[in-house]
DNA sequence: ACATATTTTGAATGAACATGCCACAATTAA
DNA sequence: TTAATTGTGGCATGTTCATTCAAAATATGT
């Protein structure tokens, strides 16, 4: 066998599970050990493997990495993160709320040098390195698991703020207003509103109709929402009645699109 | 069963629910409990898992591969974290600045209740999802890179704190006095020297003599140092004659026996 | 085509490493 | 205290590794 031929298989092996052991490939191809390991290792010279004992691991995007890495939030809350992104322009200062669909934005804010506050620390471990936005973090004390800063100091913090606009989310929507689930939360998010020219919140279709134990704020206090387009019509007409702009991203559509 | 295949394995397992019992690890993995129990003392002397008697509590970082995982700070820095957590006792408001050394600290601080007082994101990031410690996290302009908040917000937040130690860490150490490099981080840290009762500083050994651009604080500020066992006498007399307690760790005398 | 270098390959060797087992020390619980 | 659990170190055994060497394949020069 080719020697080329040899290296591109035992690389595809090394792929497919991002691992293989030396047996594995002695077995598989048609060479004695000795030559399988020379090839390991000038596999590892080359770095396109990393050689370890009884085996090498495969370097680069395996595809396990790969999967893992896009099943990260819903279909639904990429395409609204993505156009609630597109409606920021650059030189804002944005007030980025903590939760799952605000990440997704953050993610999307790519190339736009931009101003952006938020209390969210993954949040802020995703932007730290991004030299064309200016970070400023709002401190207090970090709820557990979600990694949101709440408590009077964060009140405190956003007091003095100021935002051209915010970009929130929320437990659940209904004709009365916005809801949330906690206290500490919806103290932190009501002084964000006041701190911010524009409110504009993100939300999922499923949210519509949702209550939760708070009452954070009335409907009027939103100017846009950006959700999918799972929204019935009749909520639809409630939230632009109340004067507010609907944002409705195609999800159906897309997916249709991407596969 | 590959031997960093087996490692990994346990390392999952690890970092699930923070803890796994030794023996828990010997029912799920088909290996004799004397490999357990070599490749737990392994991964302790990595740095991503710490040795509990029957068992481990994970410390390594979520994200990574194991791959990366087998070289994090050097080993200097990581028993440094080790000696300096250990003074540490369960109960305490501790607040940690900025920094490699300050970070590993923070990873080897399992099991004990604490109140952390951090403007670190990578150590909030980290601290995050321990529901032993309450987290308040320091907010300001981070800073871009080393990810600290900094600025007057920080300042302002630390003026309104108290704790019972700093854990800090410093770009150079003479007679004169500690010294760091940016201006920003100056302000923030004498500020956080104030706020707290016992100041420990965490430095390798070849901190000593180094010096840079802004002075951050006199020697009598500093209450301990902990430093590696390349310090030399000259200067660890100096040091005790400002009335610093100092903690040397031998680094040479662990590495030989590790290898 | 032939003989001669060069490279590649496969097998063999001892060293280094990993493993499982056991005895005994240290620690904890009763 | 005793009993039970957990940790430590030694040792025999099996694997894996790096090195070496000769045979085979390939390339090169005449």
């Amino acid at each position: 066998m080719i020697v080329d031929e040899r290296r591109s298989k035992i690389l595809r092996i090394a792929e497919e599970c991002g691992f293989v052991s030396l047996q594995r490939l002695v077995a598989e191809i048609d060479a004695s050990e000795s030559t399988i390991r020379r090839d390991l290792e000038y596999l590892d010279t080359i770095g396109q493997i990393q050689r370890t004992r009884g085996g090498a691991s495969f370097i680069g995007d395996s595809l396990s990495d790969f999967d893992s890495r896009k099943s990260r939030a819903s279909l639904e809350k990429q395409h609204i993160a993505r156009r609630t992104a597109d409606l920021i322009s650059s030189g804002e200062t944005v007030l980025l709320d903590g939760g799952t669909t605000t990440l997704e934005v953050a993610r999307y804010l790519t190339g736009k040098s931009l101003q952006i506050l938020t209390n969210s620390l993954p949040i802020a471990s995703l932007l730290m390195n991004r030299p064309e936005v200016e970070l400023i973090f709002i401190g207090g004390y970090v709820y557990p698991r979600t990694g949101v800063a709440l408590g009077e100091q964060a009140v405190e913090a956003v007091r003095k703020m100021h935002a051209s606009r915010l970009v929130m989310s929320t437990g659940g929507i209904t004709a009365e207003g916005l809801f949330n689930s906690n206290a500490l939360l919806v103290d932190t998010e009501r002084q964000m509103i006041r701190a911010a020219d524009r409110v504009t919140l993100v939300a999922d279709s499923s949210k519509f109709g949702q209550r939760a134990l708070s009452i954070l704020c009335p409907l009027t206090d939103v100017h846009e929402i950006v959700t999918d387009d799972g929204v019935s019509d009749e909520w639809r007409s409630v939230m632009e009645s109340a004067g507010i702009h609907m944002e409705v991203v195609e999800t159906v559509a897309h997916a249709a699109r991407v596969r």
